[in-house]
DNA sequence: TAATCAACTTGACACCGTGTCAATTGACAG
DNA sequence: CTGTCAATTGACACGGTGTCAAGTTGATTA
């Protein structure tokens, strides 16, 4: 077993990962972790100092995993500004559920513990860097609504793309992904691109409303 | 003092609004709770089984106060589908910063405990009953975007109605009450009634960004 | 005046989860 | 053989929730 060579943090590392991508499964406490990842609890301490560091150190090895800067590099090549909105929603909109176990666990200590939302905020930070540039782009192109400034819309355009949206249309409301991804996708464009006919026939998917 | 007066079960679900309400307050204790009641831990054991059971009943006593009802009602005299849209996203995104503190210790809670979320969920379903009125009445003036399933518009219009969505824009983004109902306005106006000039002069606001 | 009853208090305790500490084991390297 | 490092074991403190039993207080009723 590949997973008996790795080094322990590792180990621990990726049975955190396992469990928190557990669907429907509960936020494992750190018994849970060090049985799942076959050490002893005071191993997983001796690593990580506490939950909160190993959800962060987490989220941290799941990205380089993912590789999710190339997924989002990808929207750089689009010429027009609304083609490259259209592929920086997708990407990270199909990168959501990939860390939404993660994100679930973190976002759940992120209001008892403030260290967990630094941590949170900086992650996110990074993907807002990426809506920035995407409004950027509308910008140059002159197809953002006229007399918005671009940190609002950037803003805007963040909360629109954020975990707990993703959350509430696919888990609360039971969407599937892809008509998740065309709706969100909608939106953005009608909203930040003036593009009128974005949300035509895309709020009509043959979905069992959960 | 009138609060000396009222029934203890009133009193200590004043004193966890008053908790919960205060700006940037850490999530409450039942001994916090307590102490603030002028009543013994025990006190507030004996009227509410358990911490969820306070909170949950501390939303409905804070909506009888509010008469959340009659606000949202207003919406209902509007003529056409947009004039009800409108008023209605106008009228429940001035509710939330009322509700915001209790809505914020259920939902931290929401993770861990089943009940607190069911509760939470059928509190958010009257919500949704006023969104899928406004849908209805945008269907009626065939104003909705064509081939929209009214059943995921609503969903559509929950979403972007949501706590958390307040939150981010204006907690987190630090955004004004005002810039968060114009732009949410727009955004609902340009996504669901097809106005296309609804987010034009909408995301300029004069806020400096927290 | 005395008995009663309900609301409330006091203080103890169990349970769980986090985080800490000290003593111990086992393997591997010099 | 000795040191060192990683890991284990078992104990403990702490804070928060929830429970329990015995006692207090004050108003009502006999």
């Amino acid at each position: 077993m590949s997973s008996d060579s790795l080094p322990t943090p590792t180990r621990i590392l990726q049975a955190t990962l396992t469990l928190l991508e557990a669907p429907g499964a509960k936020l494992p406490t750190m018994s849970d972790i060090a049985r799942a990842s076959g050490v002893s609890r005071q191993a997983v301490y001796l690593h990580y100092p506490s939950r909160t560091d190993l959800l962060v150190a987490a989220t941290r090895y799941q990205d380089t995993q993912n590789d999710v800067d190339a997924a989002l590099a990808a929207s750089r090549n689009a010429r027009s500004g609304a083609e490259r909105l259209d592929a920086f929603v997708t990407a990270w909109g199909n990168y959501i559920p990939k860390i939404y176990g993660v994100a679930r666990a973190i976002l759940a200590v992120t209001d008892t513990d403030p260290e967990a939302a630094a941590a949170w905020n900086t992650r996110m930070q990074d993907m807002r860097e990426g809506c920035r540039a995407a409004i950027r782009a509308l910008e140059d192109d002159g197809t953002l609504p006229p007399g918005t400034d671009p940190e609002q819309a950037t803003d805007l355009l963040w909360t629109i793309l954020s975990v707990r949206t993703w959350e509430n249309l696919t888990q609360t409301c039971g969407w599937s992904q892809t008509c998740y991804l065309d709706t969100v996708r909608g939106l953005a464009l009608a909203a930040l691109a003036q593009d009128v006919g974005a949300l035509t026939d895309v709020l009509a998917c043959p979905d069992p409303p959960a």
